[in-house]
This record gives C-alpha cells, structure tokens and sequence, in this order.
DNA sequence: CTTGTATATAACCATATAGTTATAATATTA
DNA sequence: TAATATTATAACTATATGGTTATATACAAG
C-alpha cells in the first residue's frame, strides 16, 4: 500500500468516532439505529460516518429488511497495521539529495 | 492507548506528507532545510508538519548546530500499531443498548 | 396504499487543516 | 558586531471535516 492509500485510510480512522465504531464492530457488527444512542450524535451523523469507512473499506455492509449492518473489514484494517509496521523504504530520496548536494552531514 | 489519545496519533500520521516524512525518518533522522527540497513545499509548512509530529510524540527532535535533526520515535509508532490491533473490548456498550431494548436482533 | 421505521442525501455552519508570505529567533561565520 | 543560514511563529486563505436540520428513499406492517 503506498502512502497515499495509507494516509487515506488512516485519516478514515483518525476520528474518535469512528474509531470507537471500528472497536464496536470488532465485538459485534451493528446497523446505524444501535450507534445512535451510544454516542448521542445525530443519524445523519453517523451515517456519514459510516460512508467513510465504507469508502476506505474498512466496513461492509449488508441490508436484512430495513436494518442495514455493518460488519468490520478485519483484512483491511490487517493491511494497515501491515502497512504501518512495514513502511516504504525511502534511501532513493536521500540518494537525490546527496546527488544535488543538499545532504546535511552533520558531524 | 484510549480511543482519543489513539485517534489524536492516527491524525497526525493520516496526511501523506507527514507518513512519507515517517517512512523517511524509519530510514534515516533529518531536518528541515532537507525535507523541504524532497516536498516542494515552504520551510514552514516542513516546520508545521514537524511540530504535529513532535507534539504526537512520533518524532523527536535534537538541535546540532544551526539544524534541528528530526528522529522517529519507534516506540510510539509501535505503540499506535499495537493500540490498532488490540482495539478495546466494547462488549458493555452492547449490553447497555440491551438493558435500554434498543439492541437489534435480527432474524 | 398508507403509515411507520431505518437509512441516506442535501444544504448549511463552525472549526480544523494544510498551505502561503512575512517576520522573529537561534546559531554560525566572517 | 554584522551578515548568513536554519528553524519557528504569526497572520492569512482556501478547503476539508464533523456536526446540525430537513428531506428523500427503502422496507415492513397494517
């Protein structure tokens, strides 16, 4: 995953809403109407939230009747940690900056 | 790590200048005026995003000279890991929802 | 077909964010 | 001390974000 992707879904996760939501749905997947109440914060809101992480696929959901129910993507949050743990090595930039002269070596 | 205190780091690493600035200095520790030709952006911008590093605690900072020299701080980046993958137990919310009868238990 | 419940979208607002330029502060060097 | 280089801070701007209320859509039950 480059950093961009990376970024992206981490700023999908950097909200303490949401990432209280990704804790919930680790215990059990829900529907909006159950998230409401715990955090005391409008439907809309919450749905809008739920888009997000739908949109970094971090949830999936499915519609049983007139709930619809978010289940955790524990792969992608997976890749994310991976990803994290396994950052991209970046020597090529230092190797431009020696080429350009614009290294610092300090001491 | 709390959801807030964990949500607060996932924001300062969940913008691709700063995770690319993290992935330079899992490489190798620099400073400012080296950053700046490597993102094409102003020398305070660097300083901006440096000083939402450090106040995350994901860098540290040594002054050498006339340059500060930015180091990435391992442990805290180990920390943020580990707090992704062993997200809070949220089990309580659910029976609270229970005892109050909004749980839904479809089919 | 109408009513009620659940969810999504639209429009809006206040605040946060990532950049800019200008300037101050810190350290080196002549 | 004066001049130069590096970094930080201040003030500003445009855009993103997280919330709101109002409304539309989807499904269930009379």
């Amino acid at each position: 995953m480059d950093t961009n992707r990376l970024a992206a879904a981490l700023k999908a996760l950097a909200d303490p809403t949401r990432l209280k939501i990704i804790a919930l749905l680790n215990t059990r997947s829900c529907c909006v109407c159950e998230l409401v109440p715990i955090f005391g914060i409008s439907q809309p809101a919450v749905s809008k939230h739920m888009s997000r992480l739908k949109s970094a696929e971090l949830v999936v959901e499915t519609r049983k009747g007139q709930w619809v129910f978010y289940s955790i993507n524990r792969e992608r949050l997976k890749q994310v940690c991976c990803a994290l743990e396994n950052l991209p090595d970046c020597s090529h930039e230092f190797e431009k900056l020696a080429e350009q002269g614009r290294l610092v070596t300090c001491e």
